[in-house]
DNA sequence: ACGGGTACTTACCAAAAGGTGCATACTTGA
DNA sequence: TCAAGTATGCACCTTTTGGTAAGTACCCGT
């Protein structure tokens, strides 16, 4: 019952269209190291430390099925699989820099006030 | 024993940090109508179409804790309270600007995908 | 034949996020 | 006095997200 507002098919703004496809735990740091250069099923799960492989895959795929990493079965026979970041997934990487510069520079007042909000709930 | 990694306690780039703070169904859209001014609880309200008041009033006191937004309780007879971004969010808001671009840049892509996700699950 | 490595897949569960709706306390205007 | 508006709080429930642990199917070295 919540059909109201016929002029906004979607997003709000861009960054709300962004966000749609960078949230997901793992994501950001997917992004992080497959900016690096392809990378290899297994060596990204070591790199992404703590993340289960259901979680990588699931991860993956999203990324995926969104056009922003690419997915290379090699075929061979000892099962070997990459992933890398298509241009657009680049695109994007590029875009969320002055983002991370802006983690980068507030990271202790963040991790203050997610302190904070954990110890008083 | 997940006790590696010295260096880095928290997060694994600022892009990471980030998210804790702008992620959550109402924030960007939050932040893309305070960064217009100073805007009244109603107002505001009326103007992120949808939101109810538990999601609005808990999504403003994150921010609000996360030094992002400013509330001012004006104390006055009628009840008068507005919020408005800190320098602090301004800052996340300049820096969340390219992100804004790309995501109106592909906003119909990311529309596609979604669609293709939701209708192929 | 066995253990280990590759890249996944699946079922089941717990926790977090979000939504609905009612309650509060105070006001003004009809 | 009653309805409506201000800004919030709270209980309850559903949905979404994430985590655990196991299994699959293939290959390689010993």
């Amino acid at each position: 019952m919540a059909k109201e507002n016929s002029e906004n098919p979607r997003f709000i703004c861009g960054l709300h269209a962004t966000l749609h496809v960078i949230s997901g735990k793992w994501k950001p740091l997917i992004l992080f190291f497959l900016d690096k250069g392809p990378t290899r099923y297994g060596e990204l799960k070591r790199s992404v430390r703590g993340v289960s492989d259901k979680m990588l895959i699931q991860q993956l795929k999203e990324l995926e099925s969104d056009g922003i990493v690419q997915r290379t079965d090699y075929g061979e026979i000892p099962l070997r699989v990459d992933y890398s970041l298509t241009p657009f997934g680049a695109s994007l990487v590029r875009a969320m820099e002055p983002l991370c510069g802006w983690g980068e520079e507030h990271e202790e007042d963040i991790a203050a006030a997610m302190d904070r909000r954990k110890t008083s709930r």
